[in-house]
DNA sequence: ACAATTTTTGTTTTT
DNA sequence: CAAAAATTGT
């Protein structure tokens, strides 16, 4: 974001005419556009947030002399980019107006959106408008307890809820699995956890963030008055990274273009990355020209970032994918430096290297710490780095630390605040109903439970109609009735601002006493964020937005994977961990379209660096518990020898293994090793178990499974029949 | 009911 | 290895 303030500062002294000197012939064709729908292909560097920015106060300023005035929809990808294109978009249209506030302006994610419309109509589909969002921490606590009560092995939690996520992006709901049966690789099990899930989110009053999107479809569907509302409303829709939108806010996009079709689609196919989260690249590949035939298409080829020795190498990289549209990115910088590869024996040797050209950069003065950046696919990788970074004092900043979910303290105050809203929100509830102590414990619990399960009521009404049941000890019933007398206090209450629900109930509950000084504090910074935030106002943020920290990275050099540094950009780039079964990484493999998307990982974390690229190894690297030997990634044959600078102290032989894989220009899947630790197989009568090893060579590989029913078996691959799932 | 201890288990990316 | 779950002891 820092990296764009360039851009900024030459378009303050803009006037109200589109400033030609600074744009490209395309660049200007894809601004003036203001009727119909327009796909624009923007490659990496080539000055997206520029064009979008200006498109946007260009529209509004167009259209502010007429008699209606231009409404734009502007989608974005995360919150922090919307919240930057709001900033830079106030910018360029302060010349001509004073005080402008987009706060209202319909600039967000789809989630902000979808959130937004639904506040608003979501009773005429049978909710109530206060409505909880859960968050994937929440969603994932819910379905662990449904597992449990289905009595199905918990620890699967994860893979289910992400083939339900699929369903829900999919708009595949799970009647229609029953009905449909076999069809999509059909799974008892996970149809009864969707059932069951979807029931308890409605019978809750909850929504997760798939329902955001697919309920806004069906209120749509239902209501044609209210979808004609907002189609009216938006004279015209942007959308950014188009490339990452998934079928059903695909399909939510189809409803609200209106007749005019003012619909303006901007991405790039290379830089398709969250296939794992439901986003399709055909969209951007073929469906748009499919459903608007009349589309203007524009393609942005000129890179202002990449010099041509990093240019040419990411593009013969990305060049192997199949599933791509072509395109040539060029430039007018020079051919700049090679491209750096090193292969070390240890990722320690990689880590001291690094670190040590970053310091020799950095005193030279060629470069300051926050024009650096060292990328990786998998977090894990970075705790070498990170401990290398402090022996030698360089100031870093790890971004979007994906563990870094909230607090204890604060997710049990949110459950306070959702409760006073929702008393039905049960994974609020069971959070914290004896939190602060109070003497529920899990018998009581599990009485609630099962009584919640038999009369098909909430949590609440079931500790409510506890209290009738024979069979309870008073003690207990006295703790119950208290607790929820306190829910009904809390709840009756109506609150001006956070500040004072989180006093009023901390009052009740002296929850803070039982806190340390560190929970404190991000309690009081909590409350000071929020002293005027109404109530529904502030549980949306807080499920909707990533507490990403605004912490400046001013003079620290930045710590990120592939995923998060989409969209930045950096003079210096360091790419590590360029090995087989991390990059691509060896859960995300088993397909060639999966390998594409690795693929085009590797070129988005090569095209965020304009002067110096370097990209790394090493042989042996601990993952987990144990060490292991790396081979080089495969991506790497692909960077022409000619814009790099091979430094490697060992050949580069592309053992035997890879040489399967290379032949076709298809990518296929490595079979040589597809029992890696970790991956899930099914045995004939073990049935489901984990890899926890496997050694052995050729005809004689034995791996170590844990079969959570019978136990840890040792077995031979040959003979054992395993199937990989 | 709860704290302390031992066992198990997962390990990609995120609105 | 670390976090979560299960088990044990009080």
């Amino acid at each position: 974001m820092q990296r764009d303030q360039h851009m900024l500062s030459a378009s303050v002294r803009l006037t109200k005419d589109i400033p030609k000197d600074i744009l490209n012939e395309n660049q200007r064709i894809a601004i003036e556009h203001d009727q119909g729908p327009m796909l624009i292909l923007a490659g990496a560097g080539s000055g997206k947030t520029k064009l979008l920015t200006h498109k946007y106060s260009h529209l509004i300023n167009k259209f502010s002399k007429s008699d209606n005035e231009a409404t734009i929809l502007a989608l974005t990808f995360s919150n922090n980019a919307a919240e930057d294109m709001r900033k830079q978009i106030s910018n360029l249209l302060s010349q001509e107006n004073e005080n402008i506030n987009l706060d209202d302006n319909w600039i967000g994610t789809f989630h902000y959106m979808c959130n937004r419309i639904l506040r608003e109509d979501i009773h005429a589909i049978g909710y109530h408008n206060n409505f909880i969002v859960y968050d994937s921490f929440d969603q994932s606590t819910l379905i662990k307890h449904i597992l449990k009560d289905l009595n199905i092995y918990e620890a699967l939690y994860m893979g289910i809820a992400s083939k339900i996520d699929y369903f829900k992006t999919s708009m595949i709901t799970a009647e229609e699995l029953l009905q449909k049966g076999s069809g999509y690789d059909f799974d008892e099990k996970i149809v009864k956890v969707y059932t069951r899930y979807q029931d308890e989110l409605k019978k809750t009053c909850v929504l997760d963030f798939n329902d955001l999107v697919m309920l806004t479809i069906k209120l749509f569907e239902e209501h044609p008055d209210i979808l004609d509302k907002y189609r009216n409303l938006f004279t015209h829709i942007l959308v950014d990274e188009f490339q990452d939108i998934n079928f059903a806010q695909y399909k939510l996009l189809l409803m609200l273009a209106n007749s005019n079709n003012n619909i303006c689609v901007v991405g790039d196919d290379d830089q398709s990355i969250y296939k794992f989260k439901g986003s399709d690249v055909d969209n951007i590949l073929t469906k748009f020209e499919q459903d608007f035939p009349k589309s203007s298409i524009v393609k942005l080829e000129q890179t202002y970032r990449c010099s041509q020795n990093i240019l040419d190498a990411s593009h013969s990289v990305i060049h192997k994918n199949i599933n791509r549209r072509s395109k040539q990115l060029w430039t007018t910088k020079g051919s700049g430096e090679k491209v750096n590869h090193h292969w070390f024996m240890t990722e320690e040797e990689e880590a001291r290297y690094i670190t040590k050209t970053i310091k020799d950069l950095y005193l030279k003065g060629d470069y300051t710490y926050d024009q650096i950046a060292i990328l990786f696919r998998v977090n894990l990788v970075s705790k070498v780095l990170e401990n290398q970074l402090k022996a030698e004092r360089i100031p870093f900043n790890v971004i979007g630390d994906t563990n870094v979910f909230l607090n204890k303290e604060i997710k049990d105050i949110v459950s306070y605040i959702r409760l006073t809203l929702n008393k039905d929100d049960n994974v609020s509830l069971r959070r914290i109903i004896n939190t602060p102590p109070r003497g529920i414990g899990s018998a009581t619990i599990k009485k609630i439970e099962l009584l919640a399960k038999k009369e098909g009521i909430s949590l609440y009404q079931a500790a409510k109609n506890t209290l009738d049941l024979k069979g309870i000890s008073s003690l207990i019933k006295d703790k119950l009735s208290s607790f929820i007398a306190l829910v009904d206090d809390i709840s009756s209450q109506s609150y001006e601002n956070v500040v004072e629900a989180i006093k009023y109930i901390d009052n009740l509950i002296g929850y803070t006493t039982t806190l340390d000084d560190e929970q404190l504090k991000s309690i009081f910074e909590l409350m000071s964020n929020n002293a005027d935030t109404k109530l529904v106002r502030f549980l949306d943020t807080v499920s909707l937005k990533k507490e990403t920290d605004f912490v400046s990275d001013k003079g620290r050099i930045s710590l990120t994977t592939l995923h998060n540094v989409k969209g930045m950009e950096f003079p210096v780039v360091f790419i590590t961990g360029l090995e087989e079964g991390l990059l691509p990484h060896f859960k995300a493999s088993s397909s060639s379209s999966e390998l594409e998307v690795e693929r085009r990982l590797f070129y988005v974390g090569m095209t965020r660096a304009s002067d110096k690229l370097f990209v790394t190894g090493a042989k042996k690297r601990r993952i987990y518990a144990k060490y292991q030997t790396q081979e080089p990634s495969r991506f790497l044959l692909d960077m022409p020898r000619e814009c790099c600078h091979w430094a490697v102290q060992q050949p580069i032989v592309i053992q035997s293994t890879l040489k399967h894989i290379q032949p076709s220009p298809v990518l296929v899947a490595p079979t040589i090793f597809p029992y890696n630790t970790g991956c899930r197989v099914r045995h004939p009568k073990w049935g489901v178990g984990v890899i926890r090893d496997c050694y052995g060579e050729n005809d004689d590989v034995r791996v170590t499974v844990n079969f959570p029913d019978v136990g840890i078996k040792r077995l031979a691959l040959k003979f054992a029949n395993l199937e990989r799932i």
